[in-house]
This record gives structure tokens, sequence and C-alpha cells, in this order.
DNA sequence: TATGAATGAGACTTCATTCAT
DNA sequence: CATGAATGAAGTCTCATTCAT
């Protein structure tokens, strides 16, 4: 006879994600930032499971009682990391509120550089960061619906300019074929992130889109 | 054949992909199919890490030794699963020869809701496999080099009537932005891969990105 | 700032202390025979917080992985073993029906000294898990809500030779009052468990407690 | 003064019993004070094992550091608070010289009563020291050779108005016979420590224990 | 003296894989 | 071929204790 236990998933059902303490001082700042970046370089360069606290640790130069001291657990490390990865990111997206005003023509091209160029900062880790934040229940994406949002309204504002559409479902578009064609380039061919016909193509698709006619 | 993975951090580092004998009889071939339908329910239901091959083995109601005898492992495991789902979806999306003589127009909304169609099926088992991929060394898209090649293709089939253009380029452009929305679409809003509106706006922003003008 | 999370008391909250297979097959009786066994002698030596299931296991002559198919964890382990004990000390407790025929005068003898054989099996383990059994859930003593029935039982049978009384609280009484004298004996002098003298006073005791006048 | 503890398999194998320091200054004994306070707490709460010294630290809200300052571990941590609440008790218990001259008939319901009394005040934490104090090298009943000399010199004082028996022995077995009632009842039915009849209960067993006849 | 970040040995537990039956 | 008990390397995580500030 087999007595059926509950089955718990994954290792660890009940896994705290959001860190355990802020760092206030200085030297806790410093272990905390070593030790993300310590799991930037493992997530790399061994995948999700191939990184390990232990490892993580060692890397860092610090012990794992101080992993735990700052991060519950696993997950939680690598959703610190996403977050920290996902909020650099969109600090390089940070829209000039200038360039706002400028014409889609001018204005398309310098957001699909923004992006192009954000992700081309780290695009190995970019590829593991997308692959894994599912699983810690975060949206893989950068721009999420502060992106679509923005879109929307630069689309409002163009609105009489602009073939008739649904801004809603149009900025839905936009913003995922941006991302989806910088994801699969980061995964498949990134040296495009730097190639300046893959700008002006993905311009060109995205104007195309919206123009009239 | 047995190929030497790099070593992944995981808990055996030595793995064998190819599965290990074809299954001849009716027999094995049920088992092979309950094994594999039992993988897909646990990894969407677990995720990989949860993803256990004594639980396999216990869901598809065979024992683990019965496991080992057709996978040399989980990786291998998986990776059929992969193999088979994308072939299963290559499948769903062979293009009727006939299709291919039809005007852009008609031919574009007619692939792309091949193409939704497909991604439809098993949205979740989608995510997971796709998420999956890149660890087992698979592309993580369905279509692959056959799916730039065929839109190449198309591309120059239909080239006089199209605005001049790079066929390698905008195949790999064609290709990955469908891909990605699909993918982006599976992942974040799953009901649009049934919306017309969804497969209209797809046509349309592939459409005007070839059409001369 | 310090985020508070929910402290979990003890290692593990949520453990589990049924055991996880029932063994079937003589090889695996003999796994948790080994591991029972196992699991008394260290808890002797080592008492509760020595006790490593990794200890257990090499000590088993067994691997921790077969000790975990068989009990979810320590508490688990223990817990089982408690149980065991306290069934084979119910065992050798198990009166002769006959028995209970006897007048009181030599009755109540023969039940002590059976407690007394009992308790002098194996003191040590007995004073440990004594010990330890409250924390597992388990209330610590041999005789619960039978012993107390059973010499209730026997009380009223006797009733009119006795001195008026609460047969309720008086079987408390008498059963703990013996429960307690043996804990303490095997605690502070063992050897009075096989001492003639000591059973006499037992007796006494307990025959005075309920004899009219 | 340092004593090396037979290695108990607990962290730290060497541990220091006594306790470092003697609070002399205010301060230092209210920190002392919430100290032991907090230990007691967590204690109850948590079993000895989910006692952690951070834990107490916290509770007590002093830091680790200070924790250490005042004990030289866990093991002494728990084992002043034992010695702290052992010799409560006996305070409790400290006998009238003036009780001493009563009859017997009056002299062991007060005794039992005291008895009763000091277990009352704090059942729980009464239990939890039970358990933990023979690990700490401990005899974990209150009335120890005090108790057993004591009893023994009232049974000698009152010898002739008794039944003939040995000092020895008897001493004990009130002694014990009391310690285990009072434990039993904290374990599994606290409440009767307030309840009269107990405390009668208790009375004529030992009374009729010793009288003549 | 007090603080609390850091340490790291070692406990607990899992699960991919093997192999005797 | 199937079975499932057994294995044990390796991962996760805790907590008693120290020590720089």
């Amino acid at each position: 006879m087999v007595l059926a236990l509950k089955k718990t998933g994954s290792r660890r059902a009940t896994q705290r994600i959001s860190p355990r303490k802020s760092p206030h001082q200085a030297r806790s700042r410093d272990t905390v930032d070593a030790i993300l970046r310590a799991t930037a370089r493992i997530l790399v360069k061994h995948g999700y499971e191939g990184t390990t606290t232990n490892r993580v640790a060692e890397v860092a130069g610090v012990s794992v009682g101080s992993l735990y001291q700052y991060f519950p657990g696993k997950e939680a490390l690598v959703a610190a990391l996403v977050e920290r990865h996902q909020a650099e990111m969109l600090e390089a997206l940070k829209p000039d509120p200038a360039m706002l005003g400028l014409p889609l023509d001018e204005l398309v091209p310098r957001l699909c550089e923004a992006m192009l160029r954000a992700h081309a900062v780290n695009p190995a880790l970019d590829s593991v960061l997308y692959e894994v934040a599912p699983r810690l229940g975060k949206p893989p994406t950068v721009l999420r619906d502060t992106g679509v949002a923005l879109v929307k309204a630069i689309l409002e504002i163009h609105g009489p300019k602009l073939r008739p559409l649904d801004p809603d479902l149009t900025a839905f578009m936009v913003v995922k074929t941006v991302e989806g064609l910088c994801h699969e380039a980061t995964l498949s061919r990134p040296e495009l992130l730097k190639d300046p016909r893959f700008l002006d193509e993905m311009s060109e698709l995205l104007l195309r889109y919206v123009r009239p006619g």
C-alpha cells in the first residue's frame, strides 16, 4: 500500500519571492550587489538549473548564510535580478519628453533604437531572464502595461495623421511586435541588435502598420 | 547516438538526448505515448524543475524502469516531447501547395490563421516548451530555417508585386514577427489566439510591410 | 527596513508525521526494521538533537534515500519508533484475562510487576521517548485511555470491597501514580525497576489507597 | 568556569553552561531578565529546537551580541532558565517551619497544596523545562535530594505514629509519587492542578500509604 | 558595551538513475 | 521486458556563534 502524499509540485511550493531585508548599510548593499552580479554571471553561464545558491555565494565571495539573509531562496534571488534588470532597461528606455513631440517618422526609429540599445547591453542575460521570468510569476517582457499605455498615448496624439485604428489593440500589436522581434533577435541572431538595417526594417514595419493608406 | 551535453549543473552531467529504442511494437508505442502525455501534463502543471522522472512514470502508469527503457534520461524525455510537439505544429502548418498560388492578400491571412490555430491547440504546453527548449539545445521556435526559407520563397515568387526588399532579412522579419506575436499572445493574452481581430491585425501588419508604396 | 517573514517556529512547520509507504516485500520490511533499530540506538546515545537522518541511515546500513522512502522526515521516524515501542510495551502489558478474577491483593502486584517489567526492557530508550513524545503530538505515557479504562473497570468490579470512591478520578490517580513512579524510577534510579521492594511498595501504595477504612 | 559537555550532536559541540557574567548593574539585570523571559515564551511556543538565539534576542529586544554577552550559548541560556524556574518553584515550596510541627493529617495536604500551587503557576513552561532539563544534565524534578531529605526527616519525626517503614525508600516513593502526579497532571490534565478533589486524593493517597494498619 | 552583518558547518531532503528480482 | 527498492551526490537552507564597527 502506498500512502499518497500531497504532491508539492516544485521543490518548494511555498517559496517566498520577496526579498528578506533591504540593505541599509554600505556593507550590506555591497553584499547584495555582489550576490546579484554573481547570479547574473552564473545564470548566463549555467542556466537556471545550474544556478545554485552555493555557487552564487561562492562566486559572489560571500557565505551562503549571507545570501539567505537577503533572499529567502533561489527563486527570490533570480526574481530580484529580473526586477533589477528590467528596471535598468526601463531606465534606458525612459523617453525624452521632448522626443514625444517629434513626427512619427522620427519618433518611431528613435524608440526602436532605444529598445535595441537596451537589449544590446547584455543579450545573454536578457535571454535567460526572459526564459526564466514566467516561472517567477513575472511577465517576461520589459514593456508591460506602462509600455502599452505609452504607445497608446502616442497613437492617440498622432491619431489624425494615422489610418483608423483601435488604439488598444494596435498598441498591444506594436509593443509585442517590437518585443518579440527584440527577443527573437536576441535569441537567434544577437548581432542584429546592433545592425542598422534591422533597426530600419523594424521602424518600417511599424510605420507602415499605422500610416494611412 | 550519444551526445554529451555541456554540463548544466543538473543532477547528472552526462546526458543522452536521443531516444533509446524506437517503439516497434504496438505496446511500446502505447507506453511511449503514455509517457510523453504524462510528461506534457506534468510539465504544464509543475514546470521543468517540478517534473521528475518518477512522477512522470507514476502518472503514465508505468515504472521508472520502463521509462528509462525508452528514454535515456530526463532531458531526452523532454526533448522528445518538444520534438513531437513541434512536429505536430509543423504538420498543422504544412501549407496546402495550392495555397501558394493565391494572391498575397489571401495567402497571408491563411498562413497567419494556420499559425494561430497551431498555437491555440495547447497554449499552456506551448509556453513551457518554449521556455524549456533552449535548455535542451533546441531552437524554441516552430518555424525554423524551413519557415524562413518558405517565406523567402514566397517573397521571391511575389517579388514583382512588392516593394523592393532584401528577401533574406525580410523573411526573417516576417517569420520572427509572427512567432513573436504568437508567443507573446500565448504568454500574456491567450484568448487572442482565437480572436479574429488579432488575425486581421497580424495580416495587416505583414501585408503593409511588404506591399509597395 | 526589515520585512518580517512569517516565522515558522521549528525547522519544518509542516512536518508530516505519518509514514510514507508500508513495506510489503521482505526486503522493505528489513529496511524499515533496520532503520527503526538504528533510530533507537542513536536516540539513546545522542538524544533527539543528535539524531540526524544521515546518521540513522548510516548506522542502519542503508542510504538516506531509502530512509526517506519510508519516512518523510526525522519527526516521522521518531514518531514511528514511539508508536512501535509503545505497542510493544502494551503487548507486554496485555493482562491475562484469568488474572482479572483474582482478588485485588494479588491482582495489583501482578499488574505492577508487568508494568515494571515492561519498563525494565529498555529503560534508556524509554526515557528518551518519554521526553520526546510530547513534541510529536503523542501522549508520552504507555497507558493512555485504555489503561485508565481498564483500571476503572477493575475498580468497579471490586467496588463493594473498596472504600467509596469516584472511579474516574481514582482510575486516573492510580494509572498516573504508577506511570509517574515508573518514569521517575527509570530516570533517576533504574535499578529500582527490578527491585522487589519497589514493587512491594508500589503495590502497597495502591492497595492502601483503595482499601476501605 | 567552563565546562565541556558531552558532544550532543548539536551545532556547537563545546558548550559552556554557566552564565558569563553576573549582572551587577541594574541595566544588565534588566537585559538578562528580558532574555530569560523571551526564552521562556519561545520555548513554550516553539519547543527547544524552535528556540534560536537570534529569535530570543529579537523577542527580548536586544541584539544577539548582547545575548552572548550574558550567556555563553544556547544551552547555557536554557539551563539558566531551568535554574531560575526551579529556584522560583522551590521558593514557593519553602515550608513554613511552624508547619512542620503540624500533625500529618494537616501537614500533608498543605505540602501537596504548595506543590500543586507551584506547578499551576506556569504549567506550559513546566512541561517544556521538564522535557528539556535532562538534555542539560539537570535532573528534571524540582524536589531533588533536598526534597527527599525533607520528607525523610518528616517521616522520622512522625515515625512512632506511622506503620513500620524504611524511611529512605518511603521518602523516595512519596516524593516521586507527588512529582509524578504533578507532572502527569501538568501534561495531560492541567486543570486538575487547581482542582481541590485532586489535592484531596493526592493527600489521601499519601496518608494512607504511611498510616499504620 | 551594544549592534547586527557575516560566517560556514552541517542538517535536511530530493530525485535522476541503476539493478536485482 | 517490467518492476520498484535502493542509491547517494548534490542542493537547499538554518542557526549558533563571532567580530568589525
